[in-house]
DNA sequence: TAAACATATCGCTTTTCCCGATACTAAGTA
DNA sequence: TACTTAGTATCGGGAAAAGCGATATGTTTA
């Protein structure tokens, strides 16, 4: 039988490198450790790992077993996430952290409808990078999260596909590209890029640099204005966009060549040991009708 | 920390609907999983089970957590059986065991396409129903099958939809329902419905008795010839259905209401314990381009 | 070759695990 | 009501294991 201990020093001999380190960062002896992995192998009738070498070298088996050993300690995290959730109570405030660049505008409606189930708990918005928002949500300063999707959501976050925000490239009508179509790419390089970059310098998946001119700013609506102004074209999310392409200071970029926006994903991120109490599956599905 | 055992001894317990009988079931002593109950409330610091009568009553923190701990074990249990599948050399011989109804036809072209790759790798096909192919895999004489989606695959088996087969209902030409239009299902209560049923009786959730008199048949090929006959009207796959239509002995029924055929998903099932092994993948891989 | 870092093994102690016995409680039955 | 049956909690003791530190030994690197 196979234990959650056992699987743990797999798990972290393979990520550490070493036994020696795997103990280390368990906080056990080595030779804990060592006997944990020779358990193991016995009860696999396996080698997994190569001990000829200084550190040890995952073989076949052991490359075979790790995802499913994985999985399991992500389960039994999970688990231990739900049983920490059993002695919660329901919260009386509910903070929500918003990617900078979600429409806000439509979430009073939220407001109402999770009242008439929770009239006693409050609510409060905040606006953040996605990785501001990840590192709240991991640190329990924050439960609800939303953002747009991102590939590494860590494991002890829970999230859903809640709907898609639109994005297109944009420039002042005054710009020299407004007037112009582009047949491909090249078109958009011989001019300066508006780029978001939120605080932590990371710069998120899908703001590609594409000119080798940019100019950055932290948030959507500083952007906008740069681009009203004709510093230069920019991808901005459409409800940004929307008044000031109503009032004529900006146009959609004509473009030959394919599509350049696009639907991004937006996830709503919770964090597992909270994801299961009812007022945020509420709160979940209230969410679902946002976009 | 949750251990292993004390999660069996939970879900046993819920399973069994007492800790005697969860002992029994578990082949140990019954103070053995009061206490495994004790220590899990201790570290959820809360109560799992009601005891004021005599069997002990789930709570709702034990509702909880149920899921969780269930998923924790079926985790488990799939990591076992990939520690047995380490031990396991690649079969020279593999059964694929077939719903009937699925089109064996096109068959052939998996045995080139796999036997490019692993030459010494003899094939075996049989025909069964769905339960049957259950059957097999549970007891491990066979390896694949191929059966219509059911609801209730168990969780040691693994399972991937490769496509869809289409039904529909069909009649004799000469049959009295060959020439009028039903309006509502009525229409077909008036005449004998030809029906599927496997040998072991239980019939498939898609093979529903809709009029008064049924005659059965145990397959396919039997059921075409009867509805060819004109002793009634039958749902079909199409492929079976084909030969029949095309050489004007069977008819579609014309509907006036809603469309009665429909597509039924194919899935292809695997024991986990072996589903992982590189020639179960291309196998999968070859019968994903089948239907 | 020495220093630094690894792993396996061996006693040894501490802890846990499991069983059986026992006392007690709840529900059904004569 | 008393008896039977089925259940749970607790206790003591023996067996098993888990963990530790010490030590012998192997591998890299400087």
């Amino acid at each position: 039988m196979f234990s959650i201990e056992q699987l743990q020093a797999f798990v972290a001999t393979v990520e550490a490198g070493s036994f020696s380190a795997a103990a280390r960062g368990l906080s056990k002896a080595q030779s804990v450790i060592s006997q944990h992995i020779i358990n193991l192998e016995i009860d696999c009738n396996a080698t997994l790992f190569e001990r000829t070498g200084r550190y040890p070298q995952l073989t076949e088996a052991g490359k075979q077993l790790l995802p499913q050993a994985k999985a399991v300690l992500n389960q039994h995290q999970r688990l231990t996430n739900s049983a920490l959730a059993l002695n919660e109570k329901t919260p009386t405030e509910i903070t929500i952290a918003l990617d900078e660049g979600i429409p806000f505008k439509t979430i009073a409606s939220i407001i109402s409808k999770l009242q008439s189930k929770y009239p006693y708990v409050s609510l409060e918005f905040l606006s953040a990078s996605s990785h501001d928002i990840i590192d709240m949500l991991n640190s329990e300063k924050l439960i609800t999260g939303i953002i747009f999707s991102e590939l590494n959501i860590p494991s002890y976050l829970d999230y859903e596909c809640i709907g898609t925000v639109k994005f297109d490239l944009y420039v002042a009508k005054s710009h020299p590209l407004a007037g112009i179509r582009c047949e491909n790419m090249d078109g958009l390089r011989l001019h300066r890029q508006l780029l978001l970059r939120s605080r932590n310098t990371q710069t998120s998946s899908f703001q590609l640099k594409i000119s080798p001119e940019i100019w950055y700013a932290d948030n959507y609506f500083v952007l906008l204005e740069l681009a009203i102004q004709g510093n230069g074209w920019c991808l901005l999310p459409n409800h940004v966009a929307l008044d000031a392409v109503q009032s004529g200071e900006l146009v959609k970029l004509p473009l030959e060549f394919e599509e350049m926006g696009w639907l991004a994903n937006v996830d709503v991120l919770q964090h597992q040991r909270h994801s299961n109490q009812k007022v945020f599956k509420a709160l979940r599905s209230v969410l679902r009708g946002l976009l």
